[in-house]
Formats: structure tokens, sequence, C-alpha cells
DNA sequence: TTGGCTGCAAATATTTTGCACTGGC
DNA sequence: GCCAGTGCAAAATATTTGCAGCCAA
């Protein structure tokens, strides 16, 4: 899919589901659906920030927890990295992050999901997503030592 | 392996590092060494509280960064019940966790060993360690609705 | 004896909340 | 015009740092 196609699938569904789509959303959906960025709130917020100076960070968390629950964004947890968010694709997959310079590459596994069943078949848990992210150095890092 | 055996390798680690071995690091490795326990920072402050009453977080804290750093200890963050701390089983390998109440079981995925080493052939990293969640409800929480 | 460890306090960093005002629908 | 959304400030959390005194080795 397309960047511009996932983000008019987010402001429809946004619209759906009767929430506002203010010219602050609209910026902040053209980041999310952006492929391969995987922005933190800082980013997004400073990008907002160019266009509407007096953006404030409650805004850009409660937007954000708005589209975390509507499962139009995936919230990814980076001990080295910060939380990034990914509206691209809103769906679990393996990430490869850099842990010195932060760099986010995506992945897929697709031996994972009949894991997920097997595992959820021997605990008796109702298994509803999962993360999986491996750490390392990306090239260029491992070459400056 | 048991319990107190790793307890005593932990201890024989952290001397061998030319650490001390306080009575307080003590407690503290003997909660890290337990099998399934995961422990988050609260729940380790609170059970050292109980022998020694003057504990801060911030001693806590600066352990278990020693203890991360030696590879001792590993550190799993779990947006939905904040970073738990596993001492016996230092290395990475794949946890359910329930979303509700917090419980956390160990499990194992071979396949993921593999898929690392194609990984990082395919994408030029250098990978050291990776950590793959699943998230859901547990038996117990399911039935509550 | 002594340098690593502890504990207190203060500094940072991160995320959440309350509320009056604004503007998308 | 209504009410969800915004932005400011303050509060709540979470983690780190500095330093004086202590104690395990």
């Amino acid at each position: 899919m397309d960047p511009d196609e996932r983000l008019e699938q987010m402001t429809r569904v946004l619209r759906e589901q009767g929430c506002r789509l203010t010219p602050q959303r609209l910026v902040m959906l053209k980041i999310l659906a952006q492929k391969a960025l995987h922005p933190n709130i800082e980013q997004i917020f400073e990008r907002i920030k160019t266009d509407f100076p007096t953006t404030s960070l409650a805004t850009i968390y409660k937007t954000l927890s708005l589209l975390k629950d509507m499962g139009e964004v995936l919230e990814l947890n980076f001990p080295h990295a910060g939380n990034r968010y990914d509206g691209y694709q809103p769906y679990p997959h393996p990430h490869v992050v850099c842990t010195r310079c932060g760099q986010i590459l995506d992945s897929e596994f697709p031996a994972i999901a009949e894991f997920s069943q097997e595992l959820a078949k021997e605990t008796g848990y109702e298994i509803t997503h999962h993360q999986l992210t491996f750490f390392g150095l990306c090239p260029k890092c491992r070459r400056q030592g």
C-alpha cells in the first residue's frame, strides 16, 4: 500500500468513529502514515510545530492514545530508542533496532503467527498481539567501532 | 538449574568482577535468582525494605544497572506491566504477558535463533539480542470478562 | 584502610490530568 | 451552536545524579 492510500484510510476511520479531523491531526496522520519512519513523540511534536507552533505535547499524547485504541497506530517500545509509532503498518511485525543510532528496519517472520496459536493453546491465554524486536548495530555504526 | 545454584553463580560473578556483596545486594540477588518471578523495581524495593528499611530506590536502580551491564540480569520492557527483571534466565526468551493482571509466563521458541542469523546476513546488522513478547489475557482474567 | 556502596535529596525526564477556550462539523 | 479537541499549566511518574558517610574486603 502507498502511504497516501494509508493516509486516506486513516482519515476515513477517524471520521467513521465520529472523531474530528483538525489541521493538527491531519499533519500528525501524514507523519504516521509514512513508510519505515517510526517517529517518536518528539519527532512528531517538532514536525507539527513547523505548521502549528502553539501545538502542545499533551495534544500529541492524547491523539496518539486515541489512534492506538482504534488500532490505527502501533506503539513500539524500544528501551534504546524510546517509544516509536507506526501508522503505516499498525499490526505486529518484527523490527531491527540499532542500539547506537536508533535506526529501525521493518521485517517479517510468518512462522510467529503459528507459534502464537500454539502458545495460546498451551497456556490458555487469549493472545491479542505480540512484539518482536532484534537489537544490534547497523552496518554504519559497526564500521564506526 | 536450581535458583540456589543460580544465586551462587551470580554472587561468584559479582566477586570476580571486583564488586562488593553487601547484605542489600544479597537480598536483591536472591529475588532476582528466583524462577518465573520477573519482579519489577517496586517489588524488589518492597522486599528489600523488609530486611533493610532504609534502602533507597536509587540503590536498586544502580545495582540493577550494574547487573544488566554484566549480563547477569535481563531487563524486560513491558508497556502494560512496567519493566521487569529476570536474573534466573538472563538471556533472551519469549514471554507471555497478561495485559490485565500482569502475570508473566516464560516460553521458548528455538526457530528464532536461526531467523536472527538470517536477518543479520540480510540486513548487515550485528544482532546482539532480541525480545519477543506475547500480550493477551491469562485464563483467570478471561473468565472475569 | 579504603574505595565501592548506600541513602538522602535534588535534578531530569516522561507522561497524565484539569480546565477554560476554540473551532470542526 | 454543540461538544470534541486544543493548549497551557500543574501534577503524577519514573529515572538519574551528586555527595557525604559507611562498611565489605
